[in-house]
Formats: structure tokens, C-alpha cells, sequence
RNA sequence: GGAGAGGUGCUGGAGUGGUUGAACAGGUCGGUCUCGAAAACCGAUGUACUCGUAAGGGUACCGGGGGUUCGAAUCCCUCCCUCUCCGCCA
């Protein structure tokens, strides 16, 4: 949610972000305008006749005080009909209020003026790339059939007893998943400073509005019905809402959170291309580094998150590239983003594995997170920013496929070997 | 799941229909005193929205929502949460 405050005073440049976001017309911001600048109307008229009500309820309790029955009672009888006009009043405020907040919600965040304007992920820049692409002299496999040959990944059962997109790891599959995630815990907490958290695995409907999943992408989230209960699509939502409605102290910035959790993703809409093996699953394990910081320092933040993903990538000798979003391919709430992608050897293509963002106030404003500088000033919002560190599928389909030897067997990076217990798969 | 108790400001804790946005205490901030500090004393100290160039007004908020009333933190309904006991259970 953006600051009503810059879209009264610089529609334009809310116009051109909706723009530049192919977020829909920018009708909103003028409908928007006209119904704010009526609510705010009505609301001074609405103010002006409970401020008469008030000051009337009060001379009846002085009249009655001082035994005045009759005048109290003739008092009395006047309020009737300001009462239902209160009410009227009322109604129609609350009504328009619902309607300016509904398009508020509506209203995307501006993008950062460093990024680059696209209308879609051709619009992306690549800024840096690192490590070396693996050639193979032998037909090199995708992870799919590395998985089924050494045994490591079971989809066919996975869908038995749930459905596509729910596989089941075995032996050193699952000791891999297991290494990769204690393995990316470390690095957050003994390197690059996180607090680590287990949240809860289900979250409730203020959790999806406040990071920005509820109302529009609902039918993204496995949902439980009974208790109106969500499956997490991301450690972001918990993490986050870790905060929500609370005013920090100044002096507790910037506060750093890393969580692993699976993930849950219905992924409805996204059925067909690249879905085979690992590529795009419904439950997936991920690492999320989520900080809340003070607003002059959102961007260094920034930086620093995604340097956290990417000494990851670089301690498991993975090639990959860094992209800078356009405004094309920037989500609904971010101003700037960074897609990590990694080279996945067999498959011979870029795989995603983490995507790092500045939400700036917006996630704040809709989770009413913010804390207050000292001297008594008032609360103001923090930035949030979060990004993966990393997600565990890809990254293990780019480990086996770019760990293949000619023999068959796979080989694994240095740094993962004291946390997987062996060194080689087959 | 059953029975009961309770949810008030940064904190503790009053308040059961009429100057209560909320006593009192603590905390925090500012000041006096002091070489400095402590103590003591004085003062300030919620949030959101809105009107206003400003000074300064106004409205709403005592877990959430709804209702009764001229008037509600106080009464009623409902939901959520916490605690105690019982049951069930990893």
C-alpha cells in the first residue's frame, strides 16, 4: 500500500508506475483522487455533527445533575433526529471508506529509479555473472534421471499419496535436502548475521494482507478451509508478520530474521512448461532472509541480502548470473529486485533460485510495522526486504546435473561434504 | 472437547452509564539542584484520521466486530486471545 499522502500530491509519477509495471489502467489513481477528496468532505460534516452530539449529551447530563427533569427531557427529545443523521452520514463515510481503501490496495509500488523499464523479463538486465559453465565429454543427464538412477527422489509415489508436484526424497536425497538446509541456516546466522526463526507453518488471513498475498493472489495458497488457516508460500509471510502492528525502538534496527520452511504454492495458471523434475514443485524447501531497517539504509540492505545469496551460490561452486528486473518484472509490491539464476549443466538453461527485494514501506504500511526515533518523535514506517537464501530444488538440480561424472556417480561440492557425510552419490 | 476466570496506555494497576483519553504508581524524556552523579522536586509523555499556512481545533479508539442509550471502558450479543481445572493427545 502506498503513502495516500505521494499519490495526492504526485499522481503522475503513481500513473507512471502502473505504467511501467503493465499494472492495469490508470484509472485507479484518478477515481481514487475524486472519491478521497469526497470521503475527507464528508468526514469533516460527519466530525462537525457528532461534535453537536456530543456537546448536547453533555448539557443533558449537567440538566439532570441539577434536577432540571423537564429541560433534560425536551433536550433529549432533539437528539433524535441528529442521531439518524449521524447514522446516515456514517454509513455513507464507511462505505466510501472501503471503497478508497479497495483501490488503495489496488495502487502497485513505485519502482526504484535505477531500474530499468520493460515490459517483461526481456527487460532484464544481467549485471554479473559468475563461475564457469560445465562441459561434459559423456551425454550428460538432467537431474530427473540422475534422481531415479541413484534413487534419490521418488515423484511417481509422491503424487500416490498427494499429487504432482509433492515428491518424496530418500536416502542421500533427503540427507542432501537436510544438508543444504542446516548448510544455509549456518551461513545466515554465523556469517552473515540473521536471527534464526521457526514460524509456524500456517498463517491466518491479517498475516496474507499484511505481506501483501491477500486479497488478489489467494488462490496461490493451499488453503484450510475449516479454520481459514493458509499453508506458507514463503517463510517471508510468517517472518514478516513476526512484527505486525508493533512500534520498534529506533535503537533495535536493523533487525535481521533468517527461517526455513517448506513452501506451499498451489502454482494455479503456471501447469505445462518447465515442470518436469525438480524445476516447479507445490511443496518446496527454502531458506528466507527477511530484515526490517531503518529507511535511509533500505538499499545498502539491499546489497547486502543479495550478497548473502550469492556467497551461497559461490561456497557451492555454482555458475549462475545476477539480474536486474525491469519495472516489467517487478512484483506488484517491490521497487527493486535481483533474480539470482543458476546454470543447471544437462538442462542447459538458467534456473531461478532466489529472488531479493525492497518492498520499502509497502509491506510496513499494510502490516503496520514501524518504529520510532528517539526524542519522542513520531512512529514512522519501517523499510522490509527480503530475499532466499536459497531455495533447495533447483539448487539441487544444478548439483547433480553439474556434479555428474562420466561413470555415472556425482560429485558434490566442497563445502557441503561436512554436512552431507559423503563427498560422492553412486 | 467440557467448566470457570480474564483481556484497560510503554509497564503495573484503578475504574461498572455522564468534564475518564482514562486515577495512582513505575518507566522514559526535559528542567531545577550538583564539580559530576544519585536522591529530591517541577514539567512533559498514546495512536489514527481530519480541519487549519500556523497557533490550535475536531472525531474515533480501553482485545475485534455489532447492538442498547441523549450519553458506554462501564450494559447486551458475537468472535478472537490468555490463564486455571478436567478430558484427550505428540
Amino acid at each position: 500500500m502506498l503513502d495516500i499522502q505521494i499519490i495526492r500530491e504526485n499522481p503522475e509519477r503513481v500513473k507512471e508506475a502502473i505504467v511501467h509495471k503493465n499494472a492495469g489502467t490508470t484509472e485507479v489513481v484518478d477515481k481514487l483522487l475524486v472519491l478521497d477528496l469526497e470521503w475527507r468532505e464528508t468526514l469533516t460534516k460527519l466530525q462537525e455533527v457528532q461534535a453537536t452530539l456530543n456537546m448536547r449529551s453533555k448539557s443533558i447530563g449537567d440538566l439532570m445533575r441539577s434536577g432540571k427533569k423537564e429541560a433534560a427531557e425536551a433536550a433529549r427529545q432533539e437528539t433524535t433526529t441528529l442521531k439518524a443523521h449521524i447514522k446516515e452520514i456514517e454509513d455513507w463515510a464507511r462505505s466510501m471508506e472501503v471503497e478508497r481503501h479497495q483501490l488503495l490496495l489496488e495502487i502497485p509500488n513505485i519502482p526504484h529509479p535505477d531500474v530499468p523499464i520493460g515490459r517483461d523479463e526481456s527487460g532484464n538486465q544481467v549485471v554479473f555473472e559468475w563461475g564457469e559453465k560445465p562441459t561434459f565429454d559423456f551425454p550428460a543427464l538432467p537431474h530427473w534421471e540422475l534422481a531415479a538412477k541413484h534413487n534419490l527422489i521418488d515423484f511417481e509415489r509422491g503424487s500416490k499419496v498427494t499429487g504432482a508436484g509433492f515428491p518424496f526424497y530418500i536416502g542421500k536425497g533427503a540427507r542432501l535436502q537436510r544438508a543444504l538446509i542446516n548448510f544455509f541456516l549456518d551461513l545466515a546466522v554465523d556469517e552473515g548475521g540473521y536471527t534464526e526463526i521457526q514460524p509456524p507453518l500456517m498463517i491466518n488471513e491479517a498475516s496474507g494482507i499484511g505481506t501483501g498475498q491477500l486479497p488478489d493472489k489467494e488462490g496461490q495458497m493451499y488453503e484450510a478451509t475449516l479454520d481459514r488457516f493458509f499453508m506458507v508460500p514463503t517463510a517471508e509471510v510468517p517472518v514478516t508478520n513476526f512484527l505486525r502492528d508493533e512500534i520498534l525502538d529506533e535503537s533495535q534496527l536493523p533487525l535481521l530474521y533468517c527461517a526455513y520452511t517448506p513452501c506451499f504454492r498451489r502454482e494455479a495458471g503456471s501447469y505445462g512448461k518447465d515442470v518436469r523434475g525438480l524445476n516447479r514443485l507445490h511443496q518446496f524447501d527454502k531458506v528466507e532472509l527477511v530484515r526490517f531497517v531503518h529507511p535511509e539504509t533500505s538499499y545498502e540492505h539491499l546489497e547486502s541480502i543479495r550478497a548473502n545469496a550469492e556467497n551461497a551460490l559461490q561456497k557451492l561452486r555454482l555458475p549462475y548470473h545476477r539480474l536486474l528486473m525491469c519495472t516489467g518484472d517487478l512484483g506488484f509490491t517491490q521497487t527493486k529486485k535481483y533474480d539470482l539464476e543458476v546454470w543447471s549443466g544437462a538442462q542447459a538453461r538458467w534456473l531461478e533460485v532466489s529472488s531479493v527485494s525492497n518492498f520499502e514501506t509497502f509491506q510496513a504500511r499494510r502490516a503496520n510495522i514501524r518504529f520510532r526515533a528517539s526524542g519522542n518523535k513520531k512512529p514512522q514506517f519501517v523499510h522490509t526486504l527480503n530475499g532466499s537464501g536459497l531455495a533447495l530444488p533447483r539448487i539441487v538440480a544444478a548439483l547433480l546435473e553439474n556434479g555428474q561424472q562420466a561413470n555415472g556417480s556425482i560429485h558434490l561440492p566442497e563445502a557441503l561434504i561436512p554436512y552431507a557425510g559423503f563427498d560422492t552419490i553412486g
